[in-house]
RNA sequence: GCGUCGGUGGCGGAGUGGUCAAUCGCACUUGGCUGUAAACCAAGCGGCUAUAUGCCUACGGGGGUUCAAAUCCCUCCCGGCGCA
């Protein structure tokens, strides 16, 4: 018996959407849905009570993170990351692999996971992928088709994954599902560099499940969802897709970075390669827009920082979804809601006036309502075109 | 009253003859944030044309020395401390 099934109720005639129901050790998700982001097995500033309170169903926590801290072994002598965090519903892992990236290239850069303008691709390459450069402006990771050692952004210790090492670690973490070790890359990397990747995260993807199918003779019931890669390259990217789609995988994870402009007709090259019985998670993206064009992909899942990282830096989503950053003069004096036609507890209770002095006296507690608030605009997003499509 | 130290941009606080429209911090203004290195980062922050090695007004008030003063001298005002 497989650890997870994924059961969809209905398929949207217009587009690759549909509506349906995964099914974990830990409860069900109704899909599409949106996931928040508990790196270290928390999502900053909110407590698992409020979570539920405003409808999440799952988050995922993250393997390099936990790893350095406070140790998987700590996790499981605490009965695994469910019992540890004092969450009962589904539960993900990332692998680490997002770390390849923002620790490598990314380190010190302001490169980012979707990219809006249009790339100088000679001259940007050059500095983002020299790797002597690289080393010389300072980065914590360093990759090998082995796998990768990292520097510990914590203490400067080193430390050595390999998808086997993160298959273990995700074991001993016990989430209900968890992502194989991949490599992300950035959206500046050429076609030469993305081909070369994606083929050292099959690569990956083949030694993950051949870790994992051990655990599952050990009595695992986790299940474990491939990543696909390719950068910004459709050849790359159906490639990838339909390489995985081959492994036998509960689920797949669609990574690496993205230009904003054509962000979804990436993601659609991908699922029009992935089988449609089993559950497809975008990973890492979660801007409004990008998640009504990700549904209409056929996406299933969602993951992304956006939310809870905005609300820490003032930002919230505001009437029709736009962004407000809290910390402008206007807002000293506004005492209406954020979003008078939002239904979730800070709405509710508080104005923009009072989060804005929240914000500006550094008060935590700004942090923490700008963060279940924009949870909730997100959860309900998704919420209510999962509704769309079951009614349709 | 005498002595002494001090008065710098919204606040704190550098600077003590030219390279000062004045280090820095805070505040403020505006950007940014997409599998969390992030309760963070960046830019701006006297005024004016906004192109600059540009012009104007500025370091308590007034006066002076000097080619040149936030910086030196005189005086007045205000504040801290000490002695009466």
């Amino acid at each position: 018996m497989n650890a997870i099934t994924f059961e969809i109720l209905k398929k949207d005639t217009q587009s690759k959407a549909r509506a349906g129901i995964l099914h974990t050790p830990h409860g069900d998700i109704e899909t599409p849905a949106f996931v928040a982001v508990g790196t270290k097995g928390t999502v900053k500033g909110v407590t698992v009570p409020t979570l539920r309170d405003i409808g999440l169903q799952t988050l995922i926590a993250n393997t390099y993170h936990l790893h350095l801290q406070p140790g998987s072994s700590v996790v499981k002598a605490a009965g695994g990351l469910h019992t540890f965090m004092g969450w009962d519903g589904p539960l993900l892992t990332d692998s680490g692999g997002f770390q390849v990236f923002s620790l490598g290239v990314g380190f010190g850069k302001t490169v980012s996971k979707v990219t809006r303008e249009e790339l100088d691709a000679e001259s940007k390459i050059a500095t983002v992928f020299d790797q002597e450069v690289a080393s010389q402006h300072g980065k914590l990771a360093q990759i090998d088709d082995e796998g990768v050692s990292f520097t510990s952004h914590l203490d400067g210790s080193l430390h050595r994954f390999t998808p086997e090492r993160s298959v273990e670690i995700q074991h001993e973490l016990g989430a209900d599902m968890f992502f194989t070790f991949d490599e992300c890359t950035a959206a500046e990397a050429d076609h030469t560099y993305q081909q070369e990747a994606m083929h050292r995260t099959h690569r990956w993807a083949e030694r993950s499940l051949r870790a994992h199918r051990q655990n599952i003779e050990a009595g695992t019931r986790q299940g474990i969802f491939g990543i696909v890669q390719g950068g910004r390259f459709e050849d790359l990217r159906r490639e990838s897709a339909r390489t995985l789609a081959d492994m036998e995988f509960d689920g797949f994870g669609i990574g690496g970075s993205y230009q904003k402009q054509d962000l979804d007709t990436a993601v659609g090259w991908v699922t029009d390669e992935l089988p449609e019985n089993k559950p497809r998670h975008l990973l890492g993206i979660g801007e409004p827009e990008d998640l009504l064009k990700g549904v209409q992909q056929g996406i299933d899942l969602f993951d992304c920082v956006q939310p809870t990282r905005l609300a820490r830096t003032g930002t919230v989503y505001g009437p029709q979804g736009k962004k407000m950053t809290l910390t402008r003069g206007e807002y000293t004096l506004d005492f209406s809601p954020i979003d008078a036609s939002c239904e979730c507890p800070v709405c509710r209770t508080y104005s923009r006036a009072y989060l804005s002095h929240l914000f500006r006296a550094h008060e935590m507690l700004g942090a923490t309502l700008g963060s279940v608030h924009n949870l909730y605009y997100l959860i309900q997003l998704v919420k209510g075109e999962r509704a769309r499509l079951l009614n349709s």
